[in-house]
DNA sequence: TGTACATCAGTGAACGCGCGTTCACTGATGTAC
DNA sequence: TGTACATCAGTGAACGCGCGTTCACTGATGTAC
């Protein structure tokens, strides 16, 4: 943190600059010819370096793939912190969701093209090894989310189940709407905001027992 | 499935020896000294037969660690969709769960003790790359349960959203559960299925808005 | 019941592959005076 | 402004490792007559 404050020098720009050009090889790559089919070393011919300085950077070849994501997570997780304590857990959820989403493209872009980390989702929701990566750290940063809902809530996570409850039903449904997003192919954020609204809204009526009578989107049947 | 018709010779038990053979090596030696530790050679050896014949039998090593939680699974999709229509969605989910919970024993015991396929879901949560594994194929069977639900109220799954929301809450909640259970380290079935229930009855209080006035299972403060 | 042949589970050894690590080294950037 | 030294990003080459595959082969089980 101390390091921040003084202005960057040459030696730290450049870091920044072989660590930026690292990740968009990366990216580049995943999305063109896909994850698998990319090497480190591959990544670190495209960046220009060797693939020891790759692994300088990153810890592995998943760490890379993911660090972009990092950065757009934290960013919710500070929004739902910001979020006014009155407001019901879900509500916050979703406010922070739509407030880091309008933001994400600032932050993002500064390290790659926001459209490329976009197209990227779409190529870890068809790599096996790449969504079960994704699933395990959305796993955990909804630990992280539920513990900034007990938090505000004045409530023991570990006593009352309602924060994990919560957060997981908030996750499960973006989880399912980025799924869909994905195969439908409109890689565009707009799309993925507006399926996630829609999902969003169908949370009530799908957990409340008669379908028929309360509508969904869908094809719901007249109540005879 | 012609095969199954007729009594099995003395190939195919061989067979299904060796096939058992391996997975309870597998699962023993995963549980007892962690699933990285355990290279493919190790279970090989630990079954008295070669490496080769491993690949015969699993077509990778996840594929064998995963073989017992296929069949429970199953077992799991078939109570669904023999729940009576009249149900409504989380609720055949929940009966479902219920029942093939009081005969996975039996299916289980068929391979490998019971004991040592509950002790395996501690080594799935705290082993990355199992957990990852495990929350993507949790992830592939929701869309299957998702089939199920739509097709039981005579919807169409890609227009309306509520199967597919349904299933996932249900399933966040699922692992939610899972994922403590295994922490608190009391590998019981019976512990399991307790702390599903409580977490599944908090589904809608932790849904709703005010949660000072309904309370949950925690110390929520009384209405003031 | 016995013989001849077909099938197929299991073998052993070697290999390809990519990830991630280790080593001893170079040369650019930063700093002290 | 210039010199001497310290730091540290980047290098190149080699390696260890385990997964999963390929090959040519053996011997037990199954089947036809």
């Amino acid at each position: 943190m101390a390091d921040t404050a003084t202005p960057p020098g040459l030696r730290e720009r450049k870091k920044q600059r072989t660590r930026d050009t690292l990740l968009r090889s990366a990216l580049e790559l995943f999305t063109e010819r896909g994850y698998e089919e990319t090497t480190v070393d591959d990544i670190a011919e495209a960046a220009d370096v060797s693939q020891r300085t790759f692994f300088r950077y990153f810890a592995s070849k998943e760490d890379a793939a993911f660090f972009v994501s990092r950065l757009a997570e934290s960013h919710f997780v500070e929004a739902v912190r910001r979020r006014p304590p009155g407001e019901a857990p879900l509500d916050a959820m979703r406010q922070a969701l739509g407030e880091s989403w309008d933001t994400i493209g600032e932050a993002v872009g500064r390290l790659v093209p926001l459209e490329l980390h976009m197209r990227f989702y779409q190529v870890i929701e068809s790599t096996p090894a790449l969504l079960a990566a994704h699933l395990r750290r959305a796993a955990e940063l909804e630990e992280e989310i539920a513990r900034v809902v007990a938090e505000r809530e004045g409530l023991d996570m570990e006593a009352d189940p309602r924060p994990r409850v919560v957060v997981a039903v908030f996750g499960a449904v973006i989880r399912v709407t980025e799924r869909i997003w994905s195969a439908r192919g409109d890689a565009s954020l707009a799309a993925l905001r507006e399926l996630t609204a829609t999902y969003l809204d169908q949370v009530e009526p799908a957990l409340i027992g008669d379908w028929r009578s309360a509508r969904g989107a869908g094809r719901a049947e007249p109540t005879p």
